[in-house]
DNA sequence: TTGTATGCAAACATTTTGCAGCGTG
DNA sequence: CACGCTGCAAAATGTTTGCATACAA
């Protein structure tokens, strides 16, 4: 049994999670390289997806697949909501979902699995780009 | 304009649309890869790749994120539904899902976007992982 | 016959890993 | 001062592209 936790504050990673936590856009692992990078100028790639996965794997953050051809996103925002993604752009923008915890628990019983969560996002074009097209 | 359709049915292209349809269980592109295979011992990767891309083009296949750090997935099945995915064996089964299209306005309203569509999967785990720890 | 499709291999993009040295606790 | 963390570069994936040849229509 291992007692030491072993996880060190350095700069490297404080500099990730602040910028994850300033990015409302959820970026992907490259784009919080160049936001880090512009802090911590020496940082390698290899170092900011190591950091993304802690702080998965810690649940500071959240690892999401929007469904559009893109990489894996990361988000601050831990707590359980939903994207709207503009099929054009890109943009993902949070939403609270109304699926009932009723209709979950009809899906468990149907399917014999024992469900404990969903990823839910929609897709759709985001205002900006319907007006750029009308 | 371009009055010819240009699309040919061969036997390569046949054998990656059988091996899709009789699939019920959503498999990357590297399992359809090794289906067609045994039927096409000669195919190349690139041709699978190409005939996938095709098919989800011309709205035959579905091209699935199932949020599990797998690959794409590829299903014939082009109804709508959802999944559910289990979180240890990746298992990925059918399931109808009743979301409300009064939600969807609703929310269509509070942000903005013109939603199209929405791609809904639930996790968890499958009886059989679930017995097998219990 | 004509132009599309194929297979191969190289090119690519993205993420992971190995390692020597650095720095936190 | 020990052990975890870092940067670099190489390796491992997974997917796409270029091209000469094969073949469907």
């Amino acid at each position: 049994m291992t007692t030491t936790t072993g996880a060190r504050m350095t700069p490297q990673r404080r500099a990730v999670l602040d910028a994850l936590c300033a990015s409302t856009d959820h970026p992907t692992a490259a784009e919080v390289f160049d936001r880090v990078r512009t802090v911590q100028p020496g940082i390698g790639a290899a170092t900011v997806y190591r950091t993304l996965a802690m702080l998965v794997e810690a649940g500071q953050a959240l690892e999401l697949s929007l469904g559009d051809g893109q990489s894996a996103r990361y988000d601050a925002n831990v707590a359980r909501h939903d994207h709207v993604v503009c099929r054009d752009c890109g943009r993902a923008v949070d939403v609270e979902t109304p699926l009932s915890p009723r209709a979950v628990r009809s899906l468990s019983e149907h399917t014999g699995f024992a469900i404990t969560g969903y990823d839910l996002q929609f897709h759709g074009r985001c205002p900006d780009c319907t007006a750029r097209t009308t």
